[in-house]
DNA sequence: ACCTGAACACCGTTCAAGT
DNA sequence: ACCTGAACACCGTTCAAGT
């Protein structure tokens, strides 16, 4: 139709988008409006209703735009408990360079999202490992919460985060260890450690059973 | 004063966060609105400004006060390890039983404040196993990140939170894990595990090595 | 098909003014 | 000391009307 080519710097949901991706990057979701938006876009409020529906609509489209631009991940490795430790290692980068990722998905109650690739990935690294049915279901669970559960407490708390010493801790082994809170925790060998002991528990301790069985 | 006998029924910071806390667990912290909480106090909206400052203020005291009526965790067991499951395990229940004050500690960017008690416990209990120093910072760390984690995450899926299969699970183990998955994955089972596999990690094992060192 | 003006029903917050 | 009216500067959303 005639409509086609007309208007070719006519704005469109594309448009709309990348000018929300920009503003949500640059000053985090709670403080993009459809207004501002239609202003930064040099257009009035209604029409971004008209190219995206509402709020909630531009939030969803956003999220899955996001997510289509999150890296590849690639288990690396030849031992699965290995693959899969690197899965989520590269998840959680991969969520730390696109906090407002998290942000979003968490807040259009959208979470699980995050963590569909990587489902797929350990999924299929259980079944390398011997695992079926009801076991492996409950093993790919443990590894996502334990890994979910980790990327959104790192983003909810306080980038400043310190765990804090009580201040009547009366004892000395109280004040060594209040001492030592006071430091920096390196977050990723607790991301680490924790991780392989999940891994451990579901695994290799189950794997060793396996071979004294036989 | 005079003042201090006039008006016995006059508005407080007390009714007012009484009538919040009744709004937050009805409708939840969204839906808070100080003009319809002076609306419910038969007040205007200025007045609500009076007594409690501004709507971060009354949310943050909101926060102190829902805590300060959190139970009491009591450790259970003799084992230090047993003690500290139970000290997790009772915050997880709590937490559950308070979800709004989970919302509003995220919310309000407070959410180390939730362990606070229990990190005081925890840490009580890593003394005891006979750490010291930055290695029961870095337990308590661990054992703090697992246990938020798994409270946030529980909070930020959807209820009906399943874990899909993808559809293109073509393997007969792929589509087998898939039904399973479809499901419910019992939470409760997958927060002992991975608890269990953590507390290990850092006590039980390290206590093994100690034992044979000596 | 695409865009606007104008309106509705909300917000949080401030402040001079009342008693 | 406590409360209100009125206003400011915002929201998300709808809808008839324009081109």
């Amino acid at each position: 139709v005639a409509g086609r080519e007309a208007g070719r710097d006519a704005l469109n949901p594309e448009r709309v988008l990348d000018a929300a991706m920009v503003a949500v990057e640059r000053d985090g979701v709670a403080a993009l409006s459809m207004r501002g938006l239609a202003t930064e876009l040099g257009v009035r409020s209604p029409t971004i209703y008209w190219h995206v529906g509402n709020r909630d609509e531009l939030l969803n489209r956003l999220i899955d735009r996001m997510s289509d631009e999150l890296g590849n991940i690639e288990p690396t490795g030849t031992d699965p408990v290995e693959r899969i430790a690197s899965i989520c290692t590269a998840l959680l980068a991969e969520t730390r360079r696109r906090p407002h990722l998290v942000e979003l998905s968490r807040g259009q109650g959208r979470s699980e999202f995050l963590f569909a690739k990587a489902q797929e990935l350990i999924a299929h690294e259980l079944i390398a490992c011997g695992l079926h049915g009801a076991e492996a279901a409950f093993a790919l669970a443990a590894i996502l919460y334990h890994l979910g559960g980790f990327v959104l407490l790192e983003q909810a708390v306080s980038s400043d985060f310190r765990l804090r010493g009580a201040s009547h801790w009366e004892s000395d082994e109280g004040r060594e260890l209040g001492a030592h809170l006071q430091g920096v925790v390196d977050v990723d060998a607790v991301f680490d450690t924790t991780l392989r002991a999940v891994l451990d528990a579901l695994l290799v301790e189950r794997r060793a059973r396996h071979e004294v069985a036989t």
